[in-house]
DNA sequence: AAATCGCTGTGGTCTAGTCCTCTTCCGCCT
DNA sequence: AGGCGGAAGAGGACTAGACCACAGCGATTT
């Protein structure tokens, strides 16, 4: 909370919280920038940040108020770890194998690299509350992570971003998918089951691909929510 | 185009397309205010446009550069027919029903209704190039559009918007189901085969419900792909 | 050779205003 | 009663500056 704007949003969620109800009007921008002493634009990025949370929406010509909650937040790069715990589960996982091949050319297109380039591949199984919740497979290019660092018992993001390999934005792909036999005899389901398969390119803040994952989702525990706006639009 | 920000927006896309390549860097904020005779805060008004579209990123201290492209833009709130069109498809459908019916109670809360309140239900066949995609089910309250005002032959989206109902918000799950064998059958599909089950309760700019939808895709013709990023950050 | 310091240039925050555009509503006119 | 017009008040765009924080690099120091 170094900058104003910051400290501002704060304030103004606190206030939502207390005193404002759904659909309420928050206090005119020229008031609020009166009120903690601020100009306007500064009382303008504090809402903005609000906004991009979807805590508040602005109407043009009519004032800010007070987004209905019970929306769901857009969704953001997360582990498998996080997701679970925002969803209130207690992950753990088991790996299935862990070892290093060379890339195909399809993995090696997506991962911008040469094919046949050696890759770290991780294939684990994913538990929530101690059921079995999803089959994941990673694959890392070795030139950027090798298996050798790899410790299997901690979080591989964790480790990923001490070797200073963040990951800042993913391309997503979302399909349904019927399991295998094999697959679905590790998630514990009936053989032909549906699942959510969710295929993952992690880049970093430059844009340059780290890690390719696919994750097998049991349709009988996990589902994507989140909201979509409009806007974004023209052109 | 009517505001600087937005003309200045699209100049930078135009230079963006026709020389310079990804990870280039854009002329300094200071340099573009100058060049286009405004105010820096103008410039970062059009480049935070272009920021939110991952056109561009920005990287404090250092510059802004063009994104990789090949990424998937934000997903919208669109109509099938829009998403169809932009996926390169030829859109049509059929109606396999329309009547009203008084709400369950499960539909009437997501709607905000009474339950029992009499709602506008819609199923409807999608097809993509002549092709069975989706099979769609829409519930609309009767209090905001009556099934007697409807022209099937039209644009729902269309005629909700002449109605003053502008869909802006939508909360949206996905989840991956077998099919039935009546759905199974109309989506020309083996019996069980996957399908991608999308529900949407699209609302107003205010926030009110309007439509609840569900759409079932065949999962050999259809995917969701979009990006994701680690922000939204903190807290 | 390696570490450090500081300079320069970049984006980020902030000010104190002005004018524009849209919504809302009240009062006037019909 | 109904419609219309205009004023008030809200958010949106924009300016011309200032200063802050961070990245990168080269020079100085160790």
């Amino acid at each position: 909370m170094v900058y104003k704007y910051e400290v501002i949003s704060e304030q103004l969620i606190k206030r939502i919280g207390e005193t404002l109800g759904p659909h309420d009007a928050l206090p005119p921008e020229r008031e609020l920038a009166e009120e903690y002493g601020v100009s306007r634009m500064t009382v303008r990025a504090a809402i903005a940040k609000l906004t991009e949370q979807s805590r508040v929406y602005q109407v043009h010509g009519s004032g800010t108020f007070v987004a209905s909650m019970d929306v769901s937040k857009a969704p953001r790069l997360t582990s498998f770890t996080e997701d679970m715990v925002s969803r209130g589960f207690d992950p753990s996982s088991s790996v299935l194998g862990a070892w290093t091949e060379p890339s195909s050319p399809e993995v090696a297109e997506r991962l911008k690299i040469e094919p046949g380039t050696q890759c770290m591949r991780l294939k684990r199984l994913r538990l929530a509350d101690g059921r079995p919740m999803a089959l994941e497979e990673t694959r890392i290019p070795q030139s950027l992570f090798s298996l050798a660092q790899l410790d299997l018992g901690r979080s591989l993001y964790e480790q990923l971003t001490e070797a200073g390999l963040d990951l800042y934005r993913a391309e997503q792909e979302i399909r349904s998918v019927s399991l295998t036999a094999a697959d679905s005899k590790l998630l514990q389901v009936d053989v032909g089951a549906p699942a959510l398969c969710v295929e993952r390119l992690g880049c970093s803040r430059r844009g340059s691909p780290i890690e390719l994952a696919q994750t097998l989702y049991r349709s009988d525990r996990y589902s994507f929510r989140f909201p979509i706006t409009r806007d974004g639009n023209e052109k």
